[in-house]
RNA sequence: GGCCCUGUAGUUCAAUGGAUAGAAUAGAAGUUUCCUAAACUUUAGAUCCAGGUUCGAUUCCUGGCAGGGCCA
């Protein structure tokens, strides 16, 4: 909204008429004023104490009878020590809410012309999706929608990396122990099939590395002999040879998994615009790595290894090609970046992944630039925490991740349940409850993960963690499901409320202009989450907001109110609630009910 | 050993260098003739330690301590 640059305006021209102060009105900062201060805004004296030559208190009182004399929009002032606090004619805010009504628009950034790639989910073809993926997937998705409601053009993609050591462990195991087992068959989702033989590799390769350390052998040395390890490497050669047999197992295994991801990913409500596999991308990278030995930034060691020397950087020797000429991780990465710079020339690419790569990615932008890529700046990890359970760390051989389509699906039982419990479920078919059940599950899930800023390390704790009350995700579609049935009412009366239904209006209730305060922080908040790729900031907005409307919802009464005007008001300022939070949670990717 | 991240109520999370550090939950006490009580109101409770910069530090800097991660 214009009215707190406006009054930074008048703030400034205050400043130089009364102190000689030259302020720029894009320096001067207001924050919003502490619940317990009358006023809306406030605006911090004590930087200007010196230039003043006056105390925090006099500017002040002398700015507050300024701004009151000269801005309309200021109706009053109080100073507690160096804070101005200033109090806004409720027209203005009546008028503010009248222009948000009629701006369909608002919020949402004009094309900026930029292009943002963003990568997320990025799964192994081993196994199924766990916890630690959905905070990704939740997270790239919601960054996503924030960067295109700031109106960047994003490509969302999708890196599968379907080869490698990992993948051969579950083909050689499936080939061993598999019987001709398929999802048909056994009615195993193909994401789980793939992971329940992986699970059987690492135990049978177990077993094979005790027997070698039994009859004597170091556990290291133990480890590169057994059989079963060294049939996977075979394997895993066999595959770079195109052998049929292998290839085959591969893209029929694969195929089961991506029909698994395909039904998660569906659940979960994320999407991608483009994939790209690591199969078909790992050989470019070798490319980047002779040119950066033509170039003479990359350095070959005396046993054929290429390294790159990044200690002017901060950053250590890397290895980028292994002596046998096979690539590694970043080799990979580098031949993918370029790929993907080719498919939609970015000017940002954002990569969402764990904080454990947070080393792999400056040495990843560090290589690109050494090589005068000029897609090289545009990179930005997006790092985020792991996600700890009770017991600590997540770890797959140990059994103790939480596979996301059983964790879906318990809390759509809890939804459920509770739902129940609460006896909501009056007048809804089986399938609405069924769908509401989803939303509720959903909601809940992706609030949890996508309040909590991503940097930090998070706990999960399967009983305890998901609540449907208070800063939950429930609690805020709840909000919408209370304005939905105000709205339905309004309609059955035949109530037709825009801006010209209640054009007397002229004051209102404290927890009215609260509303308005928070409506009119929309943009100002979507603009913020989209510069520090935050959906934590969306997040505790939707929060404020509900909150906001649920005080004016207990103390208001709108179809009691005698006065048509002010209940029009009242359906009208529902609606615009309704709005905003149904567009702040599509922006966390939640969606929000019409009853519950 | 080197580098990076994180330490805030019992617990899970907030706080562009600003006021008496906010919420939620668990605890205590209330609110249904009225639009959905998955709500609302009241109450109690915290910045890891020691320095420094600043009118002002949870925030920035230095040194510890604790947890986690990465690189050998």
């Amino acid at each position: 909204m214009q009215l707190q640059a406006t009054i930074a305006t008048s703030i400034s021209q205050a400043l130089q008429a009364l102190f000689n102060i030259t302020v720029d009105a894009g320096q001067i900062a207001l924050q919003p004023t502490r619940k317990e201060f009358a006023g809306s805004f406030t605006f911090v004296t004590f930087p200007y104490t010196k230039q003043a030559g006056k105390g925090p208190e006099q500017i002040g009182q002398a700015l507050g009878e300024y701004l009151k004399e000269h801005a309309a929009e200021i109706k009053d002032f109080n100073v507690v020590k160096g804070f101005l606090n200033l109090e806004i004619e409720q027209t203005e805010w009546l008028s503010i809410f009248r222009e948000l009504m009629q701006d369909a628009k608002y919020g949402y950034g004009e094309n900026s012309g930029k292009k943002v790639m963003v990568e997320y989910s990025s799964p192994n073809t081993n196994k199924p999706l766990h916890l630690g993926h959905l905070r990704n997937n939740f997270l790239g998705y919601s960054v996503s929608e924030i960067l295109k409601a700031n109106g960047h053009d994003v490509m969302k993609a999708n890196l599968v990396n379907d080869r490698g050591i990992h993948i051969c462990k579950s083909m050689l195991a499936y080939q061993r122990f598999g019987n001709g087992e398929t999802p048909e068959s056994s009615n195993i989702k193909g994401d789980h099939l793939a992971g329940k033989y992986y699970v059987q590799f690492d135990k049978a390769y177990k077993e094979q590395i005790d027997e070698l350390v039994a009859g004597g052998m170091e556990k290291e040395e133990a480890k590169k002999k057994a059989p079963l390890i060294l049939e996977a490497q075979e394997m895993l050669q066999k595959w770079e040879h195109n052998d049929k047999e292998v290839v085959d197992l591969w893209k029929q295994m694969n195929g089961w998994v991506y029909e698994g991801f395909d039904a998660t990913y569906k659940n979960i409500g994320v999407d991608f615009d483009k994939f790209y596999y690591e199969s078909e991308t790992y050989m470019l990278g070798k490319e980047r790595v002779e040119e950066g030995l033509a170039k003479g930034v990359f350095f070959k060691k005396p046993d054929g290894s290429v390294w790159v020397d990044l200690t002017d950087e901060g950053l250590d020797e890397k290895l980028l090609l292994r002596a046998d000429g096979t690539s590694v991780y970043i080799t990979q990465d580098m031949g993918t970046a370029e790929l993907k710079y080719n498919d939609f020339p970015y000017d940002q690419s954002i990569y969402v992944v764990a904080d454990e790569q947070n080393y792999h990615f400056q040495v990843l932008k560090a290589v690109l630039k050494k090589l005068g890529k000029p897609y090289a700046e545009g990179i930005y990890h997006l790092s985020y925490g792991m996600v700890d359970l009770p017991s600590g760390k997540m770890k797959s051989r140990e059994g103790t991740v939480v596979d996301a389509d059983e964790l879906v699906q318990e809390m759509i039982d809890t939804a459920r349940q509770q739902t129940e419990e609460l006896g909501k479920i009056e007048g809804f078919t089986p399938e609405q409850a069924k769908e509401l059940y989803h939303t509720l599950a959903m909601g809940a899930l992706k609030y949890f993960l996508l309040k909590v800023d991503p940097k930090k390390r998070m706990l999960f704790n399967p009983q305890e963690s998901i609540d449907f009350r208070g800063n939950t995700g429930p609690f805020i579609q709840y909000t919408h499901a209370r304005i939905a049935a105000i709205l339905r009412k309004a309609a059955e009366m035949g109530l037709k409320v825009d801006v010209t239904a209640f054009d007397t209006v002229d004051t209102m209730h404290e927890t009215e202009q609260e509303v308005i305060t928070q409506l009119a922080n929309f943009g100002a908040v979507v603009k913020e989450a989209g510069n520090l790729q935050a959906p934590s900031v969306i997040a505790n907005y939707a929060y404020e907001l509900a909150k906001a409307y649920n005080r004016f919802y207990q103390e208001i009464s709108i179809f009691n109110e005698t006065d048509e005007q002010a209940r029009n008001f009242r359906i009208a300022l529902s609606a615009m609630v309704a709005r905003f939070v149904h567009e702040s949670m599509s922006l966390l990717g939640i969606a929000v009910p019409e009853r519950m």
